[in-house]
RNA sequence: GCCUCAGUAGCUCAGCUGGAUAGAGCACCGGACUUCUAAUCCGAUGGUCGCAGGUUCGAAUCCUGCCUGAGGCGCCA
């Protein structure tokens, strides 16, 4: 369905063609404004164009608006803006069409598209960490983004199953019998991990100290590549014990990634050496110092010599880059992707230029699929350097997650003492939290990890949004079922008109925000929706209305707020609750 | 040395791709709860938009230079 700043931008344009002739495609810049609903500006530029006075045009402009069911008045203002205010009668049949409308009259502008988005990618024998939280909450947004606006989504978890560092493991693991990694606790699939990272510490230990101990683990990695039997079992247990802590979080943290989505480094092995034999045979890729590298022109290092992307290793092992352009040559040959979302921490930057020169090099990357790095700043600590524990060790996801929750508990137990939905409710409060104090941030920028400011009851957060949610879920509860029409002729408050002129913009948001790959769109425009809504909510009472006309007015406007609010939480995968 | 990103209120951040007096939250001060959930709201205080030029009717926004900070730049992933 059609925005009503659609409607007002045709109605501008054909105002602009009337006051001024001879214009061709005039542009009617409409955006909201504090002054009036809406302020057309798009005579400014096209007074100058044609050497005309803009308060004049601007006039004539307003004079020439002729939308009578859509435009109450247009008025020109200041150098050669044009206010204009919509019918209430408008506004209020648009309430309704929204309601009545699939999806909340929001369209489907990425159907048929094909986007792969590679989110997360923790590594195998690892626990998750503080450095996986950005990647897996924004990349699940986007996922739910894209697939909400109708593109079919494949996400990729491109798991670290792969290297050098799994011989070294499982080496240390043959050593070791006596390291009783498996099945640790059977009540918490992350235990599991949580001791093979340990043993991985350790083994890197020896790794280091004992050259002996180094060739028997390099010697372990050539098997393991090899196809050795014992150690591809080993292996593929390690692989399996991890998803299954994965598995855990994802599943705690409301997100969206299954077994099937895993597409891990080591599915990309068998494909290492066709793709770099179809690089080297075009001349892409070149040995130098041993190894095998594609050169740019316009990528140095300090000493002014270009920097490469190595595919080959002079040992002989392949690089991450390799997988890396297996894996986009896959995304695009077979998983027919048209486009391809990366979104991985900003100082991969450079990396992701070098392998999507490269594949638009070799001809796979062409015409109109697009790869697009989706870059996100650091996670800091209170003290603004990047987060660690106390001690300086890595702060695991689990733990930081546990955090959040404990803490939304306890205030909402101080609310609710005698709550019986206490511990669902912290999850829901405190993942959101999470969650939202993470993608409300602009994505490129580092933000601080401060998790007794994002459960805080006041401002900014994503409890504010739950809790004006509950207050609709809460009047509709009370107003009982009721499907009485709206009536469009009544009169609509200042409060009303804010409410419903910000619910219709939703659809434009969400497309911008999936255009920019920006979550943090969404955000602002849903905590604006949460105060809209609570300006509404002092202002304008719902169950006792002065009038039935105007009590079914704002069930109506309240039904489609929440459903809103609702959705766009969902999409930020945060939970809405009904009660508080 | 080169490249990328950032610099907006005391603090944490928005600012819709150039529009009218730059907005929120936190903190601080003053108000509002026999109410559809006060987990809220209203008001006050608080800014040379890093600096200097340029582009034009008009710049926090675009261009150039500089300053400051973060990150990246061959055999780790």
């Amino acid at each position: 369905m059609t925005p009503l700043v659609e409607a007002v931008e045709t109605a501008v344009v054909d105002a602009l063609r009337r006051a001024l002739p001879e214009t061709g495609g005039p542009e009617p810049l409409v955006r909201r404004s504090d002054r009036a609903d809406y302020q057309a500006n798009g005579a400014l530029p096209l007074a100058k164009r044609h050497g005309r006075n803009p308060r004049e045009l601007g006039e004539a402009v307003a004079a020439a608006i002729d939308a009578p069911d859509l435009i109450a008045t247009a008025e020109a203002s200041g150098p050669g803006f044009v206010n204009i205010a919509i019918t209430s009668e408008a506004v209020w049949k648009q309430v309704a069409a929204r309601l009545d409308a699939d999806r909340l009259g929001v369209g489907l502008p990425l159907a048929g598209e094909r986007i792969v988005v590679d989110y997360s990618g923790p590594n195998v024998a690892k626990e998750m960490h503080v450095g996986h939280l950005r990647t897996t909450i924004i990349g699940d947004a986007l996922a739910r983004l894209a697939e909400a606006l109708g593109a079919t989504v494949i996400r990729q978890n491109h798991l670290g199953d792969w290297g050098t560092q799994f011989g070294m493991l499982i080496q240390y693991l043959s050593e070791h019998p006596e390291a009783e990694w498996h099945r640790a606790d059977e009540a918490d699939p992350t235990a599991n991990v949580a001791v093979l990272d340990r043993l991985y510490r350790e083994a890197r230990a020896v790794f280091d100290a004992d050259p002996a101990f180094k060739e028997r683990a390099r010697a372990r990695v050539v098997a393991l590549q090899g196809g050795d039997e014992d150690s591809r079992r080993v292996w593929g247990d390690l692989v399996d014990v991890s998803a299954a802590a994965f598995d855990a979080i994802y599943e705690r943290l409301g997100v969206g990634l299954t077994a099937a989505d895993l597409a891990g480094e080591s599915t990309y092995n068998h494909l290492l050496d066709g793709v770099v034999a179809e690089l080297v045979e075009a001349g892409i890729a070149v040995e130098s110092e041993g190894a095998l590298c594609v050169f740019f022109e316009d990528v140095t290092g300090p000493d002014g010599e270009p920097v490469p992307l190595l595919l080959r290793k002079a040992d002989g092992g392949y690089g991450y880059a390799a997988t890396d352009l297996a894996a986009i040559r896959h995304r695009i040959g077979d998983l027919k992707a048209d486009r391809i979302l990366y979104v991985v921490d900003a100082r991969q930057a450079l990396h992701f230029k070098q392998v999507f020169a490269t594949a638009r090099r070799a001809g796979w990357l062409s015409g109109d699929v697009e790869a697009v790095h989706v870059p996100f700043g650091t996670v800091l600590g209170p003290d603004g350097r990047p987060y660690k524990t106390r001690s300086g060790g890595t702060v695991r996801l689990m733990g930081l997650i546990d955090e959040a929750i404990a803490k939304a508990g306890a205030v909402i137990a101080e609310k609710h003492p005698a709550g019986e939905d206490l511990a669902e409710l912290a999850a829901a409060t405190g993942i959101g939290a999470v969650k939202y104090a993470d993608l409300s941030n602009n994505r490129i920028k580092d933000y601080v990890f401060d998790s007794d400011k994002m459960v805080a009851l006041t401002g900014d957060t994503g409890v504010y949004l739950q809790y004006a949610h509950t207050r609709l879920a809460s009047i509709l509860r009370k107003a009982g079922a009721m499907t009485a029409p709206m009536a469009p002729a009544a009169p609509m408050s200042r409060e009303e008109r804010a409410l419903a002129l910000h619910l219709d913009a939703y659809g434009a948001v969400l497309a911008e925000a999936m255009a920019e790959r920006e979550p943090h769109r969404l955000c602002g425009y849903l905590y604006a929706l949460a105060r809209a809504f609570t300006g509404f909510y002092e202002a304008n009472p719902v169950l006792k209305a002065e009038s039935d006309e105007a009590r079914d007015n704002r069930l109506a406007l309240v039904r489609l707020a929440r459903e809103t609010l609702a959705h766009g939480l969902g999409l930020l995968g945060i939970a809405a609750p009904d009660r508080m």
